[in-house]
DNA sequence: CCCTTTAGTTACTTTATGTAACCAATTATA
DNA sequence: TATAATTGGTTACATAAAGTAACTAAAGGG
């Protein structure tokens, strides 16, 4: 009998990047701090989406968030070091996608 | 002003993979062809949303469905060529969460 | 004061997912 | 000859997540 199981921690990563959005965050996020604003017009995601998605990323320890108390206040976004170590995972995916992905398509 | 936008081929590759399940079901298939009911035991997915998913896999022609007509029928998924070369996504992810992700952790 | 900007939140609708019972085909068992 | 068992699903219904759009708070600027 096959009693293969999946590794937990396999299973854990990708719960997390198989939530909708998270990934094209942290795709986007690996460009560098960026801004709340800027991120929704970006990806193309709602404010309250991506709220709720940059707390849980930040509760897993992926973003940080900073404040700049200047006038209007400016809140930026980015990789912990946790973050930045999924650059291989995206750059697979990349890669992956531009071997296999064909580019027209609307939906 | 910063007009960056995402590449769609990785918006289209992420959309794939985001979808809960499909990771999983994707690394489960890099073990070899498996059957339906094998697939619903080992990653803990409904015979409902375990059928919507390989449908819309074999759409993507990431997946192939192969019938043989034994008693009982067996039915066996696998991945194409497409398929298998997310390997090396899956290889990133498996590498990370072993470096970032702790292993105990229930939900 | 009123307006603008940023960074959200709230309330509500729509879509996706979870759960469990059910079905058809085929062969073994009482 | 029923009856049960196994596989590969589907259907119907409940719950959770995502989409939409209006709203709020804070802090200047005119």
């Amino acid at each position: 009998m096959d009693t293969t199981i999946i590794c937990p921690r396999f299973e854990t990563a990708i719960s997390l990047l198989s939530q909708r959005w998270t990934g094209l965050i942290i795709y986007q996020l690996l460009n560098g701090p960026q801004r709340f604003r800027h991120l929704t017009e970006v990806i193309g995601i709602s404010g309250r989406l991506l709220s709720e998605r940059l707390k849980s990323l930040e509760a897993a320890g992926v973003v940080t968030r900073k404040v700049y108390p200047e006038t209007p206040v400016r809140i930026e976004y980015e990789l912990t070091e946790k973050g930045f170590s999924l650059k291989p995972v995206m750059d697979a995916i990349q890669d992956w996608s531009q071997e296999w992905v064909e580019p027209v398509n609307a939906k």
